[in-house]
DNA sequence: ACCTGAACACCGTTCAAGT
DNA sequence: ACCTGAACACCGTTCAAGT
């Protein structure tokens, strides 16, 4: 009875850490999973934590292979498929896109990486088997990489939300921009976006989303056509 | 000669601190910007900043302002001319990306930034309103605004750099990499990647950034003329 | 092998105080 | 009006020490 038997706690792990991250992440955002917080919601120390990653950016590293294993588990079973190349690329690309939007965080860390995670690049790489299948040249399947971009992952960096851009602003102030914008004033008035819900974070709709990835794709489907011609 | 004149120093300023942050970041990257080093290279203390500015938020969006006003002055003197909408519109995206080049922290600082900077918002405008006089229906204007994305202010995140792949991997890594991803690895052994110099820090080199563009922007030219046709 | 306490060098930021 | 010293609450990380 003096010695009184301490709680049992469940043993740490690489991806009991890992976990903890994501989850931390997830609910109170990217800022929040501090060394510090992630062992707190763990039970432990901080410095418990440097047995299982080596640092904080192996601990991203970490977390950026968790996702992108996600994904790939979801290309995989579609690989039985992919006989037309763009209705594969697209549903990839969107299967990938549903996960991201799962994780708002997601697009931070992966372009925060500047090591090459394999996960990342195995994904990309039964992009280009799909495209190679599908008649690209390899040339051709280089330049369809770069032009999607992040974009081949399911997600686009939009610089530009007209939705959040009246957060804050009164009348005063939306008056006078539309006088110094007129075009997208105009252009706005008549669009009317009034599609609330973009989950990422940025005005980046699904369809607006859809919209660019066909653009592309489409594009994409003419050179490989005129190169086949030619 | 009891009391020594004091070096008299130049009294601080929004600019001068805004200028002291980009100088730093320019040469020692971004994290170097901290308040502490921006005031010492301005020989004064990091509390004095905040005369100036609000906080680090507010320093990043007067960063942002110096370089927007940066771009904004190109663009406007291109104003002048405009009449193909497909040329001036290359034209004024490959000048942001000029300007860009010269900064590798800009494309970070600009995602980072949740409120609407006027400056980029004007940008913008300028974009929508050649597009109109190129002869856009506002929907589409909008849509293209969507495709180009980050592309429009000059960069393009790219989650693959096969020139930095290699980085820090001897040859057994490679030909385990390469067994796992045998497309790419085919791929990249054909397109033979020897462009060296990405400045940007990704594999987002020149002419893959104006393949990329000039795909996009013949995309919406065939939506523009099909518009106009039906 | 696994975990931690104490400590270090950094952050951004507040606030009362100096000139 | 302009600048600063001292202090606070937070980081990531190291290292020697505990079990």
């Amino acid at each position: 009875m003096a010695t009184q038997a301490a709680e049992p706690r469940a043993p740490l792990s690489r991806e009991r850490v890992l976990l903890a991250a994501v989850s931390l992440a997830d609910s109170e955002g990217l800022g929040a999973a501090t060394m510090r917080r992630i062992a707190e919601a763990l039970d432990a120390e901080a410095m418990s934590l440097y047995y299982y990653v080596a640092n904080k950016d192996d601990l991203f590293d970490g977390i950026v292979d968790l996702l992108m294993a996600e994904i790939n588990a979801v290309v995989d079973r579609d690989e039985a498929t992919g006989r037309d190349w763009k209705q594969a690329m697209r549903r990839r690309i969107l299967s990938a896109r549903e996960i991201l939007l799962r994780h708002p965080w997601a697009p931070k860390v992966l372009e925060s990486r500047t090591t090459m995670r394999p996960a990342v690049v195995i994904y990309h790489d039964r992009l280009v088997g799909l495209m190679r299948s599908g008649g690209f040249s390899n040339d051709l399947a280089h330049h369809a990489l770069h032009a999607l971009g992040s974009r081949a992952l399911g997600f686009s960096q939009e610089l530009f939300d007209p939705n959040g851009a009246a957060a804050g602003a009164d009348d005063r102030m939306l008056a006078d921009l539309a006088e110094q914008v007129p075009n997208l004033a105009g252009m706005l008035a008549e669009v009317a976006h009034d599609d609330p819900d973009s989950t990422l974070g940025w005005c980046d709709d699904q369809s607006e989303f859809e919209f660019s990835l066909d653009l592309i794709l489409d594009g994409l489907d003419r050179l490989r056509q005129g190169a086949a011609t030619s």
